[in-house]
DNA sequence: TAAACGTGGAG
DNA sequence: TCTCCAAGTTT
């Protein structure tokens, strides 16, 4: 068989499966391409389930670009607190601006225009020129990356410029003309709900009878895998300060980790530093107060993706000095019923069922 | 090019 | 408990 007869094979085995169990996401009901474009950030290294709820939660409450827009940043990073990857918020605020302010209001429908969108790359723009345009463009996300190297056995590390460029070539011949959208979701979805990393479930694959990696029975090993890094643990005190009923938070820089989330004050406990030394230490370097340090109060562990923490919380009494800003944004005392109103890293929100009880 | 960047689910 | 990894982008 020739390439571009079983292009069209697997074009039209790929559609009927997809017309036959595609999963109902809510997404899935519009054509307004701010939707479909909050949609596709959202899923950003970010699995379905997770986003549903975060989905229609900011789609009810920012309806248009327009409410997105105009919302301060602060609201946006409440709405998206648990989501993870901020920089995907404070990008998606950026890029609502520039469709209301450089692009009257309106989405670019190429895939030029969507890429000049901070946090829109090459899989997003794709994703939105084909899903609601109707524009014939491909993607590669990490579910078409299995299923291509799989269909085609495709050796050799994935994330190299070489493989890629292979892996763009192939989902840019397959894609269609003739709902090119729905061709990349019936991708995203047989990766997605069969052709899983491991345990694929070879027996449902509307495209079993053209896999060679499954006819080979190595369909397992591949993609190859890549390497990870050691993951590094930090030791980290932490500081629940009060005065007077209220709590000390500190809003973190806004770019890097967590940026613009708001936080507990405290920092990298050093070797040959006691927690309770490194907290007093922490707090007088980027806050300039004094603190006395009382109980511990729990230990948090958090697993993030290139180091893991174990955080360390005492709770403290404010001493002297008036807080300043010399490591953060915006500092502020709140009641502990007003926390809830702040966006938290998920490590810090961990803290706030022994804060209320206690 | 490689590293930074979150979180939750699955095995 | 631990490792992998999921609809990637930016620097």
């Amino acid at each position: 068989m020739t390439d571009p007869d079983q292009y069209k094979l697997i074009r039209r085995r790929l559609l009927t499966w997809f017309d036959r169990n595609a999963r109902d996401l809510p997404w899935r009901h519009t054509q307004d391409p701010y939707a479909i474009w909050l949609s596709e950030i959202m899923l950003q290294q970010t699995q379905v389930e997770t986003v549903r709820d975060y989905y229609t939660r900011f789609l009810n409450r920012l309806p248009t670009v327009h409410h997105f827009a105009k919302a301060p940043l602060d609201t946006i990073l409440k709405l998206w607190e648990g989501l993870g990857y901020y920089t995907r918020a404070r990008n998606a605020h950026k890029a609502a601006k520039q469709v209301t302010q450089e692009f009257g209001g309106e989405f670019p429908s190429t895939l030029e225009g969507l890429q000049q969108l901070s946090g829109v790359g090459r899989y997003t723009a794709g994703a939105i020129a084909s899903i609601a345009f109707g524009v014939r463009a491909p993607i590669v996300d990490g579910n078409v990356v299995r299923i291509l190297c799989r269909i085609f056995c495709l050796h050799g590390d994935p994330t190299t410029s070489s493989m890629q460029k292979r892996l763009w070539a192939l989902a840019s011949d397959l894609v269609p003309v003739k709902r090119p959208g729905d061709f990349n979701e019936a991708m995203m979805e047989l990766g997605a709900t069969v052709c899983h990393r491991q345990s694929p479930a070879c027996e449902l694959c509307p495209l079993k009878p053209m896999c060679r990696a499954c006819q080979q029975g190595i369909q397992m090993d591949l993609p190859e895998r890549v390497k990870r890094r050691p993951r590094p643990t930090v030791q980290v005190a932490v500081g629940v300060i009060y005065k007077r009923g209220r709590i000390l938070i500190d809003k973190r820089p806004p770019e890097g980790l967590l940026g613009g989330l708001w936080e507990f004050p405290g920092g990298k406990k050093k070797s040959g530093e006691s927690f309770r030394q490194a907290l007093k230490r922490e707090v007088r370097e980027e806050l300039d107060i004094e603190i006395l340090v009382n109980k511990k109060l729990v230990v948090v562990d958090h697993a993030y993706t290139h180091f893991q923490v174990q955080l360390h919380v005492y709770v403290c009494e404010f001493v002297s000095g008036e807080p300043q800003c010399l490591a953060c944004t915006d500092i502020k005392w709140v009641l502990p019923s007003q926390l809830a109103r702040y966006a938290f890293p998920t490590a810090n929100r961990k803290i706030f069922p022994v804060l209320l009880r206690g």
